[in-house]
DNA sequence: GAATAGATTGTCT
DNA sequence: GACAATCTATTCT
C-alpha cells in the first residue's frame, strides 16, 4: 500500500507545491552586503534558469563564502585581477563562473562592494520540479542525490557553463529568488588544503539533514 | 560505506 | 609544465 499520502505525511524534502514559474529576482542590494551574511542566507533560496530547454531550477542547500585579497583560499588571494578573477571585481549580484579540474563547472555569485573581491559559491542545491530537464542533462533520475550533490553536479543538472560569466543576476536568464532555510549548519569549507590558516575558517554553511547536502559535515 | 585512481583543460609561473 | 573550490567507476570491506 504505497504510494497514498497525505499533506501530514510530506517529507520536509518534498517541494512539489513550489510554483518556480512565479519566482522574482533578488534585488541587487540583497547581495551589497558582507559576503559571510550573504552566503548564510543563500541556503534556502532557489536558483532559476531559463533556456531553450525551460526552466530549470534547485532549492540551495549548502554555500561557501570566500573573501579575498586577504582568503588565501580565494582566486582572488593577495589582489589577484586577471580575466579569470575580474568579474569578482564589479559589481556585487553577478556570476563567477570556474572550470575545475578541466572538466567541471562552478557557479558562484559575487557579493559585497565593487573593488571587494568577495564571492559565494554554490556547492549543492535539490532539484525542484519540473526535473525533467534535469534529468536529461545528467543522465538519471532525480531520486538520486547525485543529481545535484555537489558544485559541478548542480552545473551540469541546471545547464550552467561558461556562457554565464559575468552574467547579470538581477534581471536575466538567470538568477536567485528569495527562500528560506530552517537549522543551518556552519563547518570548514571543502577541498582548500592549499590554503594555510584559512583552511579552518567556519565559511561553509547548509541545510542540516537535507539529503542533497554535498558531504557528511565533520563536527 | 570508504578508499583509490584516472579523466581533461583553462590559467598562471 | 604544474596544478586545480571535482566527479565517476572500480575495488575493496
Amino acid at each position: 500500500m504505497r504510494g497514498d499520502r497525505s499533506a501530514g505525511d510530506r517529507s520536509a524534502g518534498d517541494r512539489s507545491d513550489l510554483d518556480v514559474e512565479r519566482l522574482e529576482p533578488l534585488p541587487r542590494s540583497f547581495y551589497a552586503r558582507p559576503v559571510l551574511t550573504v552566503a548564510k542566507e543563500m541556503v534556502g533560496a532557489v536558483v532559476v534558469h531559463r533556456d531553450d530547454r525551460g526552466i530549470s531550477a534547485g532549492r540551495i542547500v549548502e554555500t561557501e563564502a570566500y573573501r579575498g585579497p586577504e582568503d588565501q583560499a580565494a582566486h582572488s588571494a593577495g589582489g589577484r585581477r586577471t580575466a579569470r578573477t575580474e568579474v569578482m571585481w564589479g559589481p556585487p549580484g553577478h556570476a563567477y563562473m570556474f572550470l575545475l579540474y578541466g572538466m567541471h563547472w562552478a557557479f558562484n555569485v559575487v557579493a559585497a562592494g565593487e573593488g571587494q573581491p568577495h564571492a559565494v559559491l554554490v556547492r549543492a542545491v535539490e532539484p525542484l520540479p519540473p526535473v525533467a530537464p534535469l534529468e536529461q542533462r545528467r543522465g538519471m533520475s532525480a531520486k538520486k542525490r547525485e543529481l545535484t550533490n555537489g558544485p559541478g553536479k548542480l552545473c551540469a543538472a541546471l545547464g550552467l557553463g561558461r556562457r554565464h560569466y559575468g552574467a547579470d543576476l538581477c534581471g536575466g536568464e538567470l538568477y536567485l529568488a528569495a527562500g528560506e532555510a530552517s537549522r543551518i549548519g556552519r563547518s570548514k569549507r571543502i577541498n582548500i588544503d592549499y590554503a594555510g590558516a584559512w583552511v579552518d575558517k567556519p565559511w561553509r554553511f547548509y541545510e542540516r539533514g537535507n539529503r542533497y547536502v554535498s558531504v557528511k559535515p565533520r563536527a
